[in-house]
DNA sequence: CGTCTTCTGGAATGATCGTTCCAGACACAA
DNA sequence: TTGTGTCTGGAACGATCATTCCAGAAGACG
């Protein structure tokens, strides 16, 4: 039987000198499937285009990935792990308690600027497939999950230093919207280049959500 | 010489019974493919797909649009006729001045909720055809100035209400960063319907230009 | 009536799509 | 050496893509 390595990790096996070599396939394959999918959409990248940028024919292609849903499927989990794991560990920042959001806020920001592809993928993807049974659009969200959490985390330590109440459903509201915000934001830098300010959008952000808190926390009472 | 019905607007020009049958058909067709545009992207939208929904055949699509192209442009026009339609004329609110901010975003949350499919193709493709000459970004940015513009205006009208001062810079960012919500939570209902309470994540958005106004011009003092 | 314009129907084009097949290249274990 | 699993190269498949062509239906106009 042959080994399949249609699988998406490739486990913690011991690793021959060949298999490295479709390591390194694999890697090249999601890089320029991620590049692609996130300039032009699923539908908008044909695995001949993949096959040109990777350099590696078609059937290598398939050979370590089901198919082009799979495929998809691939590059968005590796993108998150890598778009992650870009981030500093808030937990780590130095910065006194009440501008830790303001920090974090900065972080992902910049992490918009440089890393742009991935985030616009995940967009894409969000919406250009709204089938109801797309595996995708579940990692999609899970990642998504995963960012709210963090953000969520963030704004609750920065409204205890400020000593401003706030219930979890004020809580759950303002991660969500500050998430929102991070997709708009991005969104507004890709069709206005040059004409956005990523970082003053932010501080927008940032000077807001106390505002905001006591705002929801009043309307609540 | 054939009569070039390829161009956007039928004009003024009396129309013979032939002729408003082949405006049907135009409408027909616009229909379709703003619906699956918006659905399935550009690059997601086979010809054959818009001839299956309208009912028309090919070549019907190509005589009144002169291709795939052109097809796009004139829905993205069209969507955009029909959506601003829609809102009510800001200037004729009869809410206090400083709520008509308020009531004029929940109109927009509310055309939202109502007609998605505009603002979904609109992100779509400024996300999904990056490519530089492309004339549809172009008319997706013309697009976009009106509505900053409109916001612009609502916002400036409640920070005079407040008297909040506010340089026209800051007025610019407001009008950017709202205009960038807007965006963002229509986005998060596409990801997570359901689970995403559009009216108050637009409550939050009001409760909040207040305080980021006076951050703002605080901060250029 | 016949001619013109407007629009539709359907077949056809070549290109490209996602996917498969299979012969080999190459590193390992025996 | 002789397999055996791992991966690549390239050709090939039918399906579908955007687009074109042209015959003809049918109201308009004389």
């Amino acid at each position: 039987m042959s080994a399949e390595p249609v699988t998406g990790d490739p486990g913690a096996a011991p690793r021959t000198e060949r298999q490295q070599l479709g390591d390194q396939s694999r890697r090249r394959i999601l890089d320029a499937a991620g590049q692609l999918m996130a300039e032009r959409g699923y539908a908008g990248t044909s695995i001949s285009a993949v096959s040109a940028r990777s350099g590696l024919p078609a059937s290598s292609i398939y050979w370590h990935f089901r198919s082009k849903e799979g495929l998809l499927a691939a590059v968005i989990e590796d993108g998150a792990l890598q778009w992650f794991a870009g981030l500093p560990n808030p937990a780590e920042l130095d910065a006194p308690p009440t501008e830790r959001l303001a920090q974090m806020l900065v972080h992902v920001g910049e992490a918009l600027e440089d890393r742009p592809e991935f985030l616009r993928l995940l967009l894409l993807i969000s919406l250009e497939r709204p089938d109801e049974s797309a595996a995708s659009l579940e990692t999609v969200r899970r990642v998504r999950g995963y960012a709210r959490a963090g953000l969520r985390a963030a704004i609750e330590a920065e409204l205890a230093a400020r000593r401003i109440p706030a219930d979890d459903a004020t809580l759950d509201t303002l991660a969500r919207f500050s998430l929102a915000v991070a997709d708009a934001v991005f969104i507004a830098a890709e069709i206005e280049p040059g004409d956005t300010d990523i970082p003053a959008l932010f501080r927008v952000l940032a000077a807001t959500l106390p505002a905001a808190a006591e705002a929801a926390t009043r309307r609540r009472a």
